[in-house]
DNA sequence: TTTTACTCGTTAATTGGCAAAGCCG
DNA sequence: AATTAACGAGTAAAA
């Protein structure tokens, strides 16, 4: 099937020629036979970079109307932005929490491309470009999956769907076990299929052994390389004989790279956190990568871009690494190095990137070969399996179609564990995608969501709504009925919803004006509610300061804590005690005692930052990333805005909020 | 004999990432 | 639960 027979116009068919894309892959051939060109919904469930994303622009490009392209990251949306802004003929607009393109309304658009909050956001504050698309392709819909923000995706595609019963609806997934469910949930054809442009072996590393799954072997020298040579003996014998035994995870993966490496590839290497993935981006520095591969020059200008983003000691460790031709990346970098390290990588001019997962789900950098070395990570009950499905995103990076023979992902393992990892994650298949909207704390939000929106005035009405959720599909929307209830007393306690006798039945729920805010201002009415205690209580302190209100938004759940080491505890504690005054909470009071302090400690790094700290202080005072800090930031601003409206909304001027809004 | 360097064993500390407002005619 | 950083004791080598 070639791209010229599909019901493209001439410039768009051009357009992929000059991509050298004129032939359809397996997978977007079944695609098309499924429908996606003809308005037909569709769940398509296969592997990364095997081209979902010209699955999507077909679906987008044939529609009758204009499209909505839903993906969970905003970095991603950036990308694939880009990528359709580049198609003659279309205009596109995009909107994340951090990036409005145009300015101008979105409903100009053929097409817009927002992660899935934004969308959700829209609908709550009444957008009326939502209601008039042809056409959803909704990118990594086994997300659905996720604690927090799987329910938002479900609940907002069920609105979408309800709202707009002729909308075209093509779903993105990863290889998951129940593909067949979410077709069903959207009387989809699913189309399913594990091709990919290039092959990938993958195997387990014990000691320098590989063996891989297609029955292949490899084997790589693994020992200190430090020792100048060998036989020596004697009295040098803890020196350099150490490869006799169990050489280490982190000695193997050095190995696996510079091998790669060694034969013109460039490598990946996951670990479990961000401190590992710096320490193992150092030991593989002194391999000489960046000879090995011959772009000294090229790394050292990246070395020296990343310098000029600021003058953290992250930024310094960064440099260093870039110029031996390796990088490491994780949540805790600013987006400007991380930018740095992905070009970097892309423009191979770096050999090796020390990763923590978030590159695995993140813009797309393929490596020749992928190593993960850390395969359990600490999580709720101590050390547990990292999930298949997120493994299998990591080894799905590896190859780059046109440039690598084939890729190769490699999972580092000893003796012990060589058998269980690869009956896990050679052999195992990935987990079903399972709905997380029973969620106490996200039913909440969406019931107050629904009443808030005026689309259910009672709890027969909200189950309407959900009614088209993953969840009601799965397990009936009955099983929700008990929830929704203790759902809306929560609310009702909460002061976000107040019940209304008349009506149909006999009450009526109705939002609260509190409730409406809060939703619009899309805070969890947890959020909301502490908001609104927290400024009552700020204007009745006689010194309320911006400290008072970076203490009530830090004390909420939407924004993420700071961990509290053991040596700033009693640092923190006296700060409080110093700041009681200017704190909404009395310090015997709080049932959560650490969780507060780490508020007052987010809130005590916020404050100064507004009084002109530089990020270089507080970094290495408070002991948090670069990245981190700007994380805080922005939700900051976010939260701030949110307390100035339910300010208005219940009366109460705080001036300290403002302020320190304007200060950010 | 004193000082320094290094090894070894014990104990304490630390452990992924992600999104979210506004709509102004 | 597991890994590593931090610390301290003990020992060997150097001054």
């Amino acid at each position: 099937m070639r791209v010229r027979d599909l019901p493209l116009s001439q410039p768009v068919v051009d357009h992929f020629a000059d991509r050298g894309v004129r032939e359809l892959y397996p997978p977007q051939r079944a695609a098309v036979d499924a429908g996606v060109c003809e308005g037909a919904d569709v769940v398509a469930a296969v592997p990364t970079a095997s081209g979902k994303t010209f699955v999507a622009q077909l679906a987008l490009l044939t529609a009758g109307g204009p499209g909505l392209y839903v993906c969970p990251l905003r970095a991603l949306a950036r990308e694939k932005y880009e990528t359709f802004a580049a198609l003659p003929g279309v205009d596109v607009g995009i909107s994340t929490g951090d990036f409005d393109a145009t300015g101008e309304a979105l409903a100009g658009n053929d097409v817009v491309v927002a992660t899935s909050e934004k969308v959700d956001s829209a609908i709550r504050n009444g957008a009326s470009w939502v209601d008039e698309l042809a056409c959803v392709v909704v990118d990594e819909v086994h997300l659905l999956g996720a604690k927090r923000r799987g329910p938002t995706l479900e609940v907002t595609l069920a609105t979408l769907r309800r709202r707009n019963p002729d909308l075209q609806t093509v779903a993105l997934s990863a290889t998951v076990d129940n593909p067949d469910a979410i077709a069903d949930w959207l009387d989809a054809a699913l189309v399913e299929s594990e091709w990919r442009p290039v092959d990938l072996r993958t195997g387990v590393a014990v000691g320098g052994e590989v063996g891989f799954d297609d029955g292949t072997s490899l084997s790589v020298d693994v020992g200190p390389d430090e020792t100048a040579g060998d036989g020596d003996g004697g009295e040098a014998r803890d020196g350099d004989a150490d490869d006799t035994d169990d050489p280490d995870a982190t000695e193997v993966t050095a190995a696996l790279v510079a091998d790669a490496v060694a034969d013109g590839g460039q490598c990946l290497a996951f670990v479990r956190s961000r401190r590992e993935a710096v320490d193992l981006a150092e030991r593989l520095a002194e391999e000489g990568l960046a000879a090995a591969l011959g772009v000294e020059d090229a790394a050292a200008a990246a070395a020296e871009e990343a310098t000029g983003v600021d003058g953290t000691m992250t930024g310094r460790q960064l440099a260093d690494c870039l110029r031996a031709g390796v990088a490491f990346h994780h949540a805790g970098l600013r987006s400007g190095h991380r930018a740095v390290v992905e070009s970097a990588f892309r423009e191979r001019d770096v050999a090796c990137i020390c990763a923590t997962p978030t590159l695995a789900a993140g813009v797309n950098v393929p490596a020749r070969r992928v190593v993960v070395r850390d395969q359990r990570r600490y999580g709720e009950g101590g050390m547990s399996w990292i999930p298949t499905l997120e493994v299998h995103q990591m080894c799905g990076r590896a190859g780059r179609p046109g440039l690598d023979p084939h890729g190769e992902a490699v999972l580092v393992a000893d003796a012990d564990t060589r058998e269980a990892v690869r009956e896990r994650y050679v052999e195992g298949d990935p987990e079903a995608v399972e709905s997380q909207l029973a969620d106490p704390g996200a039913l909440r939000t969406h019931v107050l969501a629904a009443v808030a929106t005026d689309f259910a005035a009672t709890e027969t009405e909200i189950l309407d709504v959900f009614e088209g959720t993953f969840y009601a599909r799965e397990t009936g929307a009955g099983g929700l009925a008990d929830a929704v209830a203790v759902a809306v007393d929560d609310l009702v306690s909460a002061g976000m919803v107040a019940r209304e006798t008349g009506g149909v039945e006999d009450y009526r729920l109705v939002a609260t004006a509190v409730g409406e805010t809060t939703s619009k201002q899309y805070v969890r009415p947890e959020t909301g509610e502490r908001i609104v205690a927290g400024l009552r209580a700020a204007a009745d302190l006689p010194e309320a300061t911006t400290l008072t209100a970076f203490e009530v938004i830090c004390d909420t759940p939407d924004m993420q804590d700071t961990y509290l080491g053991n040596a700033e505890r009693a640092d923190v504690y006296r700060f409080a005690r110093r700041n009681a005054a200017r704190l909404t909470t009395d310090m015997t009071d709080p049932d959560d005692f650490e969780g507060w302090l780490e508020s007052v400690k987010t809130a005590r790094i916020l404050d100064e930052w507004i009084g002109g700290a530089t990020v270089e202080e507080l970094v290495d005072r408070y002991r948090i990333g670069p990245g981190d800090l700007d994380s805080r930031v922005e939700r900051a601003e976010w939260l701030l805005s949110a307390a100035e409206a339910l300010g208005e909304t219940i009366g109460v001027r705080v001036p300290a909020v403002s302020r320190a809004r304007s200060r950010l």
